[in-house]
RNA sequence: GGGCGGCUAGCUCAGUUGGCUAGAGCGCCUCGUUUACACCGAGGAGGUCAGGGGUUCGAGUCCCUUGCCGCCCA
């Protein structure tokens, strides 16, 4: 590139102060190839978008902005418009965002009531965290919210989103003692349970409308005076009820359970908050004696004469705890050991050795497994099955307890050395291996879990997971997609039961009262009288008068086995021996009246420590947030004898008219990611089967998970993590919506290949260029619109719009138009249904941007410009375009019918794209609504003043014409014969440094006699979007010599090329193709050849694919023939 | 260990009940001073549909199997 042209005429940007560049390096248009390397010496011009802002941007003498770019021999002069002639300009999101969401919120469009004359769509949205921020899981999911809700408020149903935010118990308390740590160097012990819950409150008033402030600008059409959080007063109220009716049906019991311990924040953590990780470790085999010194046990070959079992542990410490030996039932090596006894070492406590066949492996290690049921789930599965002693060593801050003998008080890994240390002593240690193993760490405090034997509440999930697996067998609650369904029933299917108790503060406290006693002779029977007079006691003698059956409920219960006392009154009744023993009574009392607490601690009984899981408040979520309890619904009000409560205090809230609950409830469908139908889907399911007889949704949607480009789940950690906010910043709301959307796939996960980048401020921030689609794509629907649709309505006068078109009045591509609006309509429609948002998207994409932009904008314009040409029109271009000429009559009515087209299919277009991009599509709505007021063709309406509330498009009756559309396909394919050939003109003269063609001088179209007269119809047509000049049609064209030819179905196209190119690169092309379809024809014959496929596939397919063939070898005979002529 | 998903163009993903000459967007290459748009238009290259086996006239699609990757549950 030497020899470089001179620069034109250009002066440097003008502007005062030009801001870098930078930031567009991510786009392709400023990669070095463009320009950034342009400085030095054989810098030319390349035509810059973001010109206004680039400091290397050059203004040509014709007004074009240009920068200089390495790639081109030749000067690339803009084809920008003049100065000043801007109509359009790009779309900027950010300077209509506010005052839209705005628009809407005032406009009372997000909030609900019940409606008797319209149905309702409900949607509960997945509770984010309540001092959590905004990511790309919220946005992906609540955009898909957004989208299904704004859809069905046009279509007329009464749209309700309701909000909120969940305290998320662990993971809020966690941050808040964190900080108090760092800040203050206090543990929640020593500020205490008061001080800690007002310290996370006072939190939560900071942050706790931050995430809702953040999906407001994604946005969201939720209810916001809806908005509750699980805490308040509403949800806690469900909570209370709920648990209090359990508590009396008996569904909710106190239990000694293994958990998973968090010895950092002393609380049990559910399995979800586990982090699996493998660590490097040891695996200490130790020997352990049998009982009676082993003289049987060494006459028996099995042990090689060793009077010891050896077995094999990770956590030598857990010994301490260790209440028998298994063995596998069929090992022959012990066979004779089995109901035999070992002295385990250290604590010198004989423990049996028992045989079973599900936690001993016979081939892995020694054969034989110390089980320590407190502090392992296999050992405690194992302790079940067989009876076994359990014995918890550990104290909840992680300490050998007082029944670790001699180690009482250390931490658990000081015991760890010094049991290895006193076994090694004891010449007990056979060998030390290193080993790794999966070690489950708290998500929180990052601590390793300790299992550990604890009592809990848990909740009876037998039945109840019954009822819910049984709504979803019967179709009640469908899955899309249908495969997440067994993803429920199999977890559901366990019935594992459900541990509601958490030791921690911030939550519902368990409203239960505990006062342990026992009977051991006689003369405790005071204190029998004591506890089961108690009911008296607080309701008679105290006077509480808020005390009542649905308030208050006692039970007693065995310590021995946690067994619940069917009747109180056997105390005094039966004054035997057998009912000696230890006994705890239970009071649940969820009145609320602090007195009646207080009397009960006067009476010694204690309340429970323990909150209650989040889940708990949020599986109620469906109804609590609708009322409930206190409006049951009236079908719960007519049958309240077979319901599970009798509900005075409903009947008194319902009066007349219809409740919340009533017509809200159940809702229509739940979006989620996977990952919670166990957690969440399946508890509300069990709350509202129990409580309300009904399914609390009838559709679960389960979309995809968004990880990094390498498949991994974004996190903090990684610093892999997308800021939605920084997207909506460099983007707009509505690219970021487009392409979360666009993600939403059938597949579990999804990638987004994430690169980090810098904003104009200097942030550093993490984005992907997958957002330029949505942008992109806005960008696009801005410019046709403001640059294009808009302007071109403005020209017809306000009183063009009102009166109906007839059919007869629109030409072939108004019909073909409407046919493909009609064919998307119908297709988003059907994607919709299925929650197959990904591919409902693309439609609208391809639709708006392929068949409205590329094709039916380029079509309708001879007609506009015949009767109103643009201003700048001159003959200066020498094309077919005739200059300025008055418009003739035909023009005119042409050009109006193409303008109410146009604005039809806009308004129609912007109907079915505002539940994706809500922004860009209510501003448009609002221009429209000027340029165009009444919209339609058969039926003029006047257009609806707000789109969020306009009604879904019905495309005005027109439907799918597959003759339109596959004349229009011919015409197309002629187009694109033509443009290509230009195209491949221009390359070869560039090749050789001639300057392109704008158009074909002369081209040559021989049609079949199918299409002949259509095609003759579009004669412009043809002349315009082939760019030629000279165009004959006919089915008497012959082909002039050295011409370039396009063999299509049923149409042939000639080029005259003497003088504009090498006809040698036009031989090559000719043949290459005649190659290809020669293979195809081969493989296509082969098929037809084989009496299999004509004697078995459908007729239909058959005549098909002859079809198919006898079109090829036609157009290989054409081939061959221009290909002979060439050569 | 059990279950589920994925493996299709350089990248991210579509591909309905088997009928395919396997698509889209991005990226790449070429051309472009076109009367909305360079955040653009036109054109092009690029694929043994993870490997193997089977069913079928016909398999990206159904069945079996192997291999990776991921998720969930133990």
């Amino acid at each position: 590139m030497s020899a470089k042209p001179p620069l034109p005429n250009v002066s440097a940007c003008s502007y005062a102060t030009p801001r870098t560049c930078e930031p567009h390096s991510s786009s392709r248009r400023f990669s070095p190839r463009h320009w950034h390397c342009a400085s030095d010496d054989n810098a030319v011009l390349r035509r810059c978008a973001h010109r206004v802002n680039c400091p290397l941007a050059l203004k040509s003498d014709r007004g074009w902005w240009a920068v200089p770019t390495l790639r081109s021999g030749r000067w690339a002069v803009p084809a920008v418009r003049r100065a000043g002639m801007s109509i359009g300009g790009s779309y900027d999101p950010a300077h209509i965002e506010s005052d839209i969401y705005r628009f809407w919120e005032e406009g009372g469009h997000f909030h609900a009531v019940a409606n008797p004359l319209k149905k309702p769509y409900v949607i509960d949205i997945p509770l984010p965290n309540v001092t959590g921020a905004l990511h790309l899981g919220h946005a992906i999911n609540d955009t898909l919210q957004d989208i299904l809700i704004r859809r069905a408020r046009m279509q007329g149903y009464e749209a309700l989103w309701m909000p909120g935010t969940d305290h998320a118990g662990i993971a809020t308390q966690a941050v808040v003692e964190r900080k108090l740590k760092e800040e203050q160097n206090l543990t929640r012990h020593e500020l205490g349970r008061e001080g800690l819950v007002k310290k996370i409150w006072e939190w939560k008033e900071d942050y706790g409308s931050r995430i809702l402030n953040q999906l407001r600008k994604m946005g969201f059409s939720c209810d916001w005076e809806r908005t509750r959080f699980t805490l308040d007063e509403v949800c806690a109220k469900a909570v209370y009820e709920a648990f209090f009716q359990w508590f009396k049906a008996g569904l909710i019991y106190r239990g000694l359970r293994l958990v998973n311990w968090d010895a950092f924040l002393q609380t049990a953590v559910a399995d979800d908050e586990i982090v699996h990780e493998t660590v490097k470790g040891h695996l200490w085999h130790i020997r352990y004696p049998l009982e009676g010194g082993g003289t049987e046990a060494r006459r028996h070959a099995g042990t090689e004469g060793r009077d010891y079992l050896i077995v094999a542990t990770t956590r030598p410490e857990t010994m301490l705890g260790d209440t028998a030996i298994a063995v596998h039932p069929d090992d022959e090596r012990y066979q004779h050991l089995i109901g035999k006894r070992c002295i385990l070492p250290l604590m010198n406590r004989p423990i049996p050795i028992i045989a079973d066949d599900i936690l001993v492996k016979k081939e892995f290690g020694t054969g034989c497994v110390k089980v320590t049921p407190g502090h392992d789930p296999n050992d405690y599965a194992f302790a079940q099955r067989h009876g076994v002693e359990m014995i918890n060593i550990l104290t909840p801050d992680g300490k050998i307890n007082d029944r670790g003998g001699a180690y009482v008080g250390l931490d658990r890994y000081a015991a760890r050395k010094k049991v290895v240390a006193d076994l090694e002593g004891l010449g007990l240690v056979e060998k030390i291996e290193p080993y790794e193993t999966e070690v489950g760490h708290s998500d929180r405090s990052k601590t390793p879990i300790e299992p550990l034997l604890s009592e809990q509440w848990f909740v009876k999930m037998g039945d109840l997971a019954e009822t819910a697996m049984e709504a979803v067998r019967d179709g009640r609650m469908r899955f899309f997609p249908d495969r997440y369904a067994r993803t429920f029933l199999d977890w559901l299917g366990e019935k594992r039961d459900w541990c509601i108790s958490r030791q921690l503060w911030w939550g519902h406290r368990i409203p239960v009262w505990t006062f342990r006693f026992s009977i051991q002779d006689y003369g405790d029977w005071d204190l029998v009288f004591l506890a089961g007079g108690l009911d008296h006691l607080i309701k008679g003698n105290h006077g509480y008068k808020s005390v009542n059956e649905s308030n208050f409920c006692l039970r007693f219960v065995r310590s021995a086995d946690q067994s619940v006392v069917p009747d109180a009154r056997i105390f005094l009744r039966s004054p035997r021996r057998e009912i000696y023993g230890d006994y705890i009574a239970q009071v649940c009392y969820t009145g609320g009246d602090p007195t009646v607490a207080q009397g009960l601690e006067e009476a010694g009984f204690v309340q429970d420590p323990d909150v209650l899981d989040t889940w708990f408040s949020s599986g109620l979520w469906p109804m609590s947030t609708l009322g409930w309890p206190d409006n049951y619904g009236r079908d719960e009000i007519r049958d309240a004898g077979a319901s599970p409560r009798s509900a005075p205090t409903a009947r008194a809230a319902v009066a007349d008219g219809v409740t919340d609950l009533e017509y809200f409830f159940p809702t229509s469908v739940l979006v989620t990611g996977r990952e919670i139908i166990t957690l969440w889907v399946a508890r509300m399911a069990v709350f509202s089967l129990y409580f309300k007889g009904r399914v609390p949704f009838q559709h679960v949607y389960i979309h995809p998970n968004i990880q990094d480009g390498q498949g991994r789940r974004m996190s903090k950690s990684l610093g892999n993590g997308v800021d939605p906010l920084d997207i909506i910043e460099m983007y707009g709301t509505d690219a970021l919506r487009f392409t979360m959307a666009q993600m939403a796939t059938e597949t579990q996960d999804v990638r987004l290949p994430v690169k980090a980048t810098k904003l104009p401020d200097g942030r550093q921030v993490n984005t992907s260029e997958k957002f330029e689609l949505g942008r992109n794509f806005c960008n696009k629907i801005w410019q046709a619109a403001t640059g294009f649709v808009l302007p071109n309505l403005s020209a017809a006068g306000p009183d063009a719009w009102a009166q109906p078109l007839r059919l007869d009045d629109l030409a072939i591509e108004d019909r073909w138009i409407l046919s493909r609006l009609a064919g998307c309509i119908a297709d988003v429609n059907q994607r919709y249904d299925r929650y197959q948002i990904s591919e409902m998207t693309g439609r609208l994409y391809s639709f708006f941007w392929s068949d409205f932009c590329d094709w039916y904008v380029e079509l309708v314009k001879p007609r506009l410009y015949a009767a109103n040409p643009p201003p700048s029109q001159g003959g200066a271009g020498g094309g077919s375009n005739p200059p300025v000429v008055p418009p003739r009559q035909g023009d005119g009515s042409q050009a109006a019918v193409a303008r109410r087209v146009l604005a039809f299919v806009l308004d129609q277009a912007l109907r079915l794209m505002h539940p994706v991009i809500p922004f860009i599509t209510e501003a448009l709505w609002q221009k429209l609504n000027v340029s165009a007021p009444f919209r339609g063709l058969r039926d003029p309406r006047r257009g609806e003043p707000a789109l969020i509330k306009a009604a879904w498009p019905d495309a005005d009756g027109f439907v799918v014409e597959p003759a339109i559309e596959r004349e229009m396909a011919a015409l197309q394919e002629v187009i694109k014969a033509l443009r290509d050939t230009l195209v491949r003109i221009n390359t070869s003269r560039a090749a050789t440094k001639q300057p392109a063609i704008g158009k074909l001088p002369q081209a040559l179209i021989r049609p079949g006699a199918e299409i002949a007269a259509g095609l003759q119809r579009q004669h412009a047509v043809l002349e315009r979007l082939g760019r030629c000049q000279a165009l004959t049609i006919g089915p008497d064209v012959t082909k002039p010599p050295e011409s370039a030819t396009k063999v299509l179905t049923g149409v042939e196209v000639y080029v005259p090329l003497r003088g504009l190119m090498d006809l040698t690169a036009e031989r090559d092309r000719l043949r290459r193709e005649r190659d290809e379809l020669g293979g195809h024809i081969e493989r296509l014959a082969g098929k037809l050849g084989n009496p299999g496929f004509v004697a078995k596939a459908p007729a239909a397919v058959v005549e098909q694919e002859r079809q198919r063939l006898d079109d090829m070898r036609q157009r290989q005979a054409a081939i061959a023939l221009n290909l002979a002529d060439l050569e």
